[in-house]
RNA sequence: CGGGGCGUAGCGCAGUUUGGUCAGCGCGCCUGCCUUGGGAGCAGGAGGUCGGCGGUUCAAAUCCGCCCGCCCCGACCA
């Protein structure tokens, strides 16, 4: 490809649109145009790295037995009432209407079309497993879209669905793509890490994310360096505490005037906070819960709900709390709250002479004990866990780290198949639900984070699997076009993908384009090294450089690319 | 949805407080000359309903009202 017949919109400033290093990247180096908020328009440069980043993914895919389809992008309402996700999807789906006022949405994802696909279509245990996937445009009405193409509103994502017999079948399936999703993200030059995570509306049990670490992460994570422990905060577990065996001293009534935060409270009362008893009040499905966690611990929402069993769980207003307690915001404890289920942490229950609020304003009660003072409905690991938290596994202090998701895996079991009725009778004659997976990759997400990992202050830092072209060549003046033409259709005759410089610009004009576009193996020509009847070759990466006569680049430029994986 | 910020030429911005030679600057773009190893120089030029609508005023980019869009933090989220 000719630059000068190309379309690649460069810029010299970075728009005040972006923020993070590959929003501002893609934008200034000619990848990515925004058309709306979290939906963008992606350049040539932009389509050629996807396409890689896809074929990746295909290979990987098949070879683990999937197939290929293409599904609709536009979905009838009536499959999304099926499974409920009509209404649990909320705002978050993009929904139209045709002429006739029957209901569709932009299909935030696909489990609930191709079940019903496969329901329509397969009936026998000879036919399992299964594994269709498709790669496509998915719309989520985001909350809030962010950085660039991280969190759009429109993204392709691979998505594949596995159909099995049953729960071993479904394991099975499941081993395979988390291998093969080791394999794809380290064949994009990804480096990523697979956690423990939650598996949130989608419904199921097991369920890993992998994530790349990077600072504009969203995820959360905490893993162990000792052993092989890695969760998202939302999932990750904490070690049970050893009970304190202090002698219980009687309970006592205590005036803390005003102090209604932690901090305040530890200061008036001189007693420090891990010693204090949030009770957080919470709704949850038209009942009022106390969740009971230690003053310097912070309560995780995600695992609360997962106990309780629903997606509905929102803090309790100041009303409710002040008719549930008696008292306003600041001073809820456990001690005689009437008709509330109290889940109490395990750090509050190992918990001895505690600080809790007196359910009575301007109060507080000292030397609770559970046990003694309340009884718990539940005591069960609610709280968030932190970095230098021990690890769950091995007892050594957990890492914290931000990270972008770039693909999770799902055992899903039979919540779909049995809401659609994707039935298939076994070798008894039986009818059994099949058993599903699924199992997702952001592919332009995946493209937004290989920058994050690849670049520097010049520009991106493409990996050569995934890179536009494998080199840009450079010649500085027109005196050097000729040879460029003729290494241009040398290399391109090889199979190699080339990117050619031909544009009247001054050398350092293409020098920093070059830069920014990131393409591995830069071939520069000028007379200073043609002098000696040489060309020079650059890695990007820095990694190498080196002359050598215009015969001999072909044969370099192949090893170069060889050594590097593409 | 709450909090904060922004919207003036393709990009980055000044001007808005105090209404009146304010339609401006840098980069990019076009033409010519010149130059050619890390975003050169000179000369000339094109390009803007100042986000939109309404209001106040002799006069609005500037003041007031409503609306739209964008970014950041939070809530939210396979």
């Amino acid at each position: 490809m000719r630059m000068t017949s190309s379309f690649i919109p460069t810029l010299r400033e970075t728009p005040a649109e972006a923020e993070i290093p590959s929003h501002k990247l893609m934008l200034r180096a000619g990848f990515l145009r925004r058309a709306a908020a979290g939906i963008y328009t992606y350049l040539p440069l932009s389509q050629r790295v996807l396409k890689k980043i896809m074929q990746i993914i295909r290979e990987e895919m098949d070879a683990a037995g999937g197939q290929e389809i293409l599904l609709p992008i536009v979905q009838p309402a009536e499959l999304w009432h099926a499974t409920g996700r009509w209404a649990d999807y909320g705002d978050e789906m993009f929904r139209l209407k045709d002429r006739h006022g029957r209901e569709f949405c932009l299909g935030p994802t696909h489990e609930e079309i191709t079940t019903s696909l496969v329901q329509g279509e397969v009936r026998s245990y000879r036919q399992l497993p299964l594994l269709l996937y498709q790669i496509q445009n998915k719309y989520r009405d985001e909350v809030r879209p962010r950085f660039g193409i991280i969190r759009g509103r429109e993204f392709i994502m691979k998505d594949l669905y596995s159909f099995d017999q049953d729960q071993r079948g479904l394991e099975e399936s499941y081993q395979k793509m988390y291998q093969a999703y080791g394999r794809i993200f380290s064949r994009c030059g990804l480096e990523t890490r697979p956690v423990l995570a939650d598996s949130g509306a989608i419904g199921g049990n097991v369920t890993h994310e992998f994530v790349v670490l990077a600072d504009c992460g969203e995820a959360i994570i905490v893993y162990c360096p000792e052993c092989d422990y890695a969760a998202n905060v939302e999932r990750a577990e904490c070690r049970p505490q050893p009970k304190d065996g202090t002698e219980l001293l009687p309970l006592e009534k205590a005036f803390t005037p005003g102090a209604k935060t932690i901090e305040q409270v530890s200061s008036f009362l001189d007693v420090a906070p891990e010693r204090l008893i949030k009770t957080l009040l919470y709704k949850s499905d038209g009942e009022v819960v106390a969740a009971l966690i230690r003053g310097d611990h912070e309560l995780n929402e995600v695992k609360l709900a997962r106990i309780l069993g629903t997606l509905e769980l929102e803090p309790a207003d100041e009303e409710t709390i002040l008719q549930v307690t008696g008292a306003p915001v600041g001073f809820c404890g456990p001690v005689g709250l009437k008709n509330v289920r109290l889940i109490v942490d395990q750090g509050v229950a190992a918990l001895a002479n505690g600080v809790a609020g007196a359910n009575e304003e301007d109060a507080h009660l000292l030397n609770v004990n559970m046990g003694r003072d309340y009884e718990p409905d539940l005591v069960a690991d609610i709280r968030l866990v932190k970095g230098g938290d021990p690890c769950p596994q091995c007892g050594n202090a957990l890492l914290g780290a931000r990270g972008i998701e770039v693909g999770q895996v799902f055992q899903l079991g039979t919540k779909y198949s049995e809401a659609l009725r994707a039935y298939y009778l076994d070798e008894n004659g039986e009818e059994k639900p099949m058993v599903m997976g699924c199992y997702g990759i952001g592919v332009t997400r995946t493209m937004a984070a290989v920058i994050e990992q690849h670049h520097d202050e010049h520009g991106i830092i493409w990996p050569m699997s995934i890179a536009p072209f494998h080199v840009h060549i450079v010649p500085l003046g027109d005196k050097e076009l000729a040879l460029a033409e003729e290494l241009y259709d040398q290399l391109t005759s090889c199979g190699i993908e080339v990117l050619l410089d031909d544009r009247d610009e001054r050398p350092g004009v293409k020098f920093k384009d070059a830069d920014l576009i990131g393409i591995p193996i830069r071939i520069t020509i000028g007379s200073r090294s043609l002098s000696e009847g040489k060309v020079e070759l650059k890695l990007r990466s820095g990694d190498w450089e080196g002359k050598l006569p215009p015969d001999e680049v072909c044969a370099k430029v192949q090893e170069l690319i060889a050594s590097k994986g593409a």
